[in-house]
Parts: C-alpha cells; sequence; structure tokens
DNA sequence: CACCTATGTAACAACGTGCAACAAAATCGA
DNA sequence: TCGATTTTGTTGCACGTTGTTACATAGGTG
C-alpha cells in the first residue's frame, strides 16, 4: 500500500499538531482539520486512508459527523475522546466507528490500532465472512461449518460452546489479520449488559478467547494458533486452508 | 438483505434511544419515534422491516396501534411490555404481534429475537401452513399428514399425543427456519391459563419439545433434527419433502 | 530497578434449557 | 355416571453457557 494518508479531526489545536506529528514521526501523512468544512474538502479532494475523529468537536458532534461519513464514503474511522463512560463509548460504536481510543491514551496504542484499522483497510468495516466453503483445516484441526464440529489433530471432537464457535468463525475468515476486541464484540453481537470499570466492553473477549485457547491450543499458556496481538487485539496466526464439501 | 430499517417506538425517550443505539451497535437501522403519527410518516416514507413497539405508548394503546398496523401493511411488530401479566401477554399476540418481550430484557435476548424474526421477513406474521400436501418425509421418518400417523425409519408406527403431532406439524411446514416459543405457542392454540413466574409463558413449550424429541431423536439427549436456537427457539434442522397422495 | 498498563484466568453470578416428578385436565370404556 | 388411563401444564433442580470481577502476571518505559 502507499503511504497511509490519515485525517486528523479535532477542535484543540495542540493535540491535533500532537497526533499529527507523532503520526508523521511514524511514516504516516497527517492531515490535520478542525470543521467538518476541512474534512470534506479533504475527503472531496485527495485519497484519505483512516480518519481519527475527537467527538468533542465544538459545534458539530463528532458522532453525528462520524455517523454521516459512514454513509458517504467507506472510510475506516477511529474516534477519539476524553469521555470514558461506557454509554459514550457504545455511541462511538453506534455510528460506525471502527475503534474507539480514550484519552489520555498511550500513544503507542494509537499506533498500534492505527496500524490494525489500515491493515485491513479497503475491507468494508464489518469482517468478511466466506461462503460456500464447507471445511475449514488448520494446523491439524478440522472444523466442518455445517454441522460446527471441531476435531482435534488426533481426531477427537471437541465440543466448543456457541460462543467459542462464533469466535473460531471469526478468525477463521480472517487469519493472520489482528482483530481488535471491538470488531470482535460486533462479530458476535456482544452486548455489554451491565456497567464497565475499565477499558471497553469489559474483558469478556479476554476471556472467551482464554476459553477458546484452553480448548484448541496444545499449551494455552503459550499460544501457537491464536496470538495475543498486544494493544490491538488477537491475531488467528496459523495458515486457513477452506474446501467445499 | 440490506440492512434491515428497524422502527423503535416508545414514548419514554431514554428507553428509545437506549434500544435505538444498541441496535445501530449491532448493525441495524434503528429509527427512533415516540407518536402514531411519526410511525405513520415513517411507514409512508422509507422501507421499514420491523417495528419495536412499546404497549404503553401515553394516549394511544400500543396494542390498537399494533393491530391497526397489521391491517394496514404486513411489517412484522415485536411487542415491548413492562407488563408481565399473562393476559397482557395474551392481548399481544391477539393483535398479530410476531413476538413479545417484557422488560426489563436482556439486550441479547432482543438481538436474538430481531433477528429471528427478520431472517424470516417476507413471510406473513403467521407460520406457512402447507395445503394440499399429504405425505411428508424428513430424516427416514414418514407423516401422513391426513391420517397423522408417524412412521420411523424402519416403518414402526410411533404414536404422538395430539400437541405432539401439532407441534411436529408447525416444524414440518417451517424447516430451517427458528421458531421463537412464541409463535409455537400461538400455532398451538396456548392459552396460558394461571399465572407465571418465570418469563415467557411458562415451560411448556420446552416440555413439548422435549416429548416430541424423546419419540422422533435417536438420542434425545443430542438433538439431530429438532435443535436448540440459544435465546430464540427451536429449529427443525432436517430436509422435509412434500409429496401428494 | 520501580512503575504502569495490558493481558490471563480462576471464581462467581446470572441466565437459558433439559428433564423428572408431580398435578391437573381431558378422554375413554364400562 | 364413575374410575382408569392418557395427555398436558407446572415446578424445582441440575447443568451448561456466558459475562463480571478480582487478583496475578507479563511486557514495556524510564
Amino acid at each position: 500500500m502507499a503511504i497511509p494518508r490519515i485525517l486528523v479531526v479535532d477542535d484543540d489545536s495542540d493535540m491535533r499538531q500532537m497526533m499529527a506529528k507523532f503520526l508523521r514521526q511514524n511514516g504516516k501523512i497527517a492531515l490535520p482539520a478542525s470543521t467538518e468544512r476541512e474534512v470534506q474538502n479533504h475527503l472531496d479532494g485527495g485519497r484519505i486512508d483512516l480518519i481519527l475523529l475527537d467527538v468533542m468537536l465544538g459545534d458539530e458532534n463528532g458522532l453525528e459527523i462520524c455517523g454521516r461519513l459512514r454513509h458517504e464514503q467507506d472510510v475506516p474511522v477511529i474516534m477519539v475522546s476524553a469521555l470514558s463512560a461506557d454509554h459514550q463509548r457504545m455511541e462511538g460504536y453506534a455510528v460506525g466507528a471502527d475503534d474507539y481510543i480514550v484519552k489520555p491514551f498511550n500513544p503507542e496504542l494509537l499506533l498500534a490500532r492505527v496500524k490494525a484499522v489500515l491493515s485491513r483497510a479497503r475491507r468494508s468495516s464489518s469482517l468478511v465472512h466466506r461462503r460456500n466453503t464447507k471445511t475449514f483445516t488448520f494446523a491439524g484441526w478440522t472444523y466442518h461449518a455445517k454441522t460446527k464440529e471441531v476435531l482435534s489433530p488426533d481426531s477427537v471432537q471437541v465440543a466448543l460452546s456457541r460462543r467459542e464457535t462464533a469466535l473460531l468463525q471469526a478468525f477463521l475468515a480472517n487469519p493472520h489479520i489482528p482483530l481488535t476486541r471491538a470488531e470482535i464484540a460486533t462479530t458476535l453481537d456482544v452486548t455489554g449488559t451491565s456497567e464497565q470499570s475499565r477499558e471497553a466492553m469489559g474483558r469478556s473477549i479476554d476471556v472467551l478467547v482464554g476459553r477458546l485457547r484452553g480448548k484448541i491450543e496444545t499449551n494455552p499458556k503459550a499460544p501457537q494458533i491464536l496470538k495475543t496481538e498486544r494493544g490491538v487485539g488477537y491475531v488467528f496466526s496459523v495458515d486457513v486452508t477452506a474446501q467445499d464439501g
């Protein structure tokens, strides 16, 4: 891919400049903007690969802008916000953000997530679902999509719960591509029923990944298949072949 | 199908916004509305795939609106209510709701039921009743609609009770389509004679399904034909062929 | 090294479902 | 009509699944 062009939208000039500088240091092209008009100009003009959007824009609410953007063009959006309250996050995702970062954030995390989102640009924001394939094999394992049966390398059937099965499917459809917790949650229809204290949607994804590891990894403590991408999420890091029949 | 467009009708602004947000999070398009006028506008305007309707609308009673809607357009309706009393449920179904959820509800269940209803949109609200067919075969079994006789794969006649027969017929007419307990109850004319403690209409459907499984499944503990769709209901998951004569 | 954050995970709680056992109701034969 | 049998609904408990929480650990920074 050519050098990524990132639109940095924030009405706080300092923050805007800081993020832009940081991104440029890391090999991206950062285009600062502070109003919706500027955003629109950039979108109409050159190619934009990603938008970093602050939710607390002065007049226009970032959420609304984000929602409109998703309708008009297929540009990935990462929301940036000082609001960590749970429902605020939900609003961010609701309008279709690809990810969500809370200020003050660790610059590395920002970079990691920017990369993660860019690495799957050109896919639409939702994950790819392979169709017309019925059997997946990976690392000796076999997964029959139709019956949802999972066979270990020594042909022993392993029982996965519904959520575990869905998680496995998500990874099988996107091997070698890091999936953020937000993406996983979306494809799994995670709801986030009650209040959360920590970062995003609770730790349910982490726990779920742990449970799946416990069933398909030889040594769950040192995963060979479902690896952690620190600051981003998880990767299915072995090759997957899909056959019909 | 295109992205589902869901009309969220509730006079409680908070609840309305919450449900709408939640649905958007999960890839639907949610259109909030609080009065019948707004509902009408939406229906006259764009395409609407599903209506989430609160029964306790301020002036207009949700039930009446629901009833009218069913007459005018063929839009599926899921009733939402804080009233768990039995007769209220019945009223909901009476006017033709496709499902019924009691507040406070588990968001995951809401989503599951929304999906279930959407997945069989384009069918009218009532289940399909095949006519002019007399014999069904599935997984080696044979069912003669006229005599209501059931023959196992090795041609042994199995006796089903009336309710069990009706249940089997409902599934034979809708193979591969998950049926909610509410739908099953409706087609079986379940009345709900007394009070219930738990969620819906008691567990009678569960027990009935269990009994049918005991008669037609090789191993009722691991059903191959009549499978459970957690959070939704049950699916008849084998192919069904219907012949005359 | 201390410190901070992200991640792993055991223990727990909440929930849906299966099912046996019981109770109530319907059906049938005399 | 009465009693026996079958059918149907209800209830309580067991069990599996899934989200939450609290604490331990790993990875990275200065």
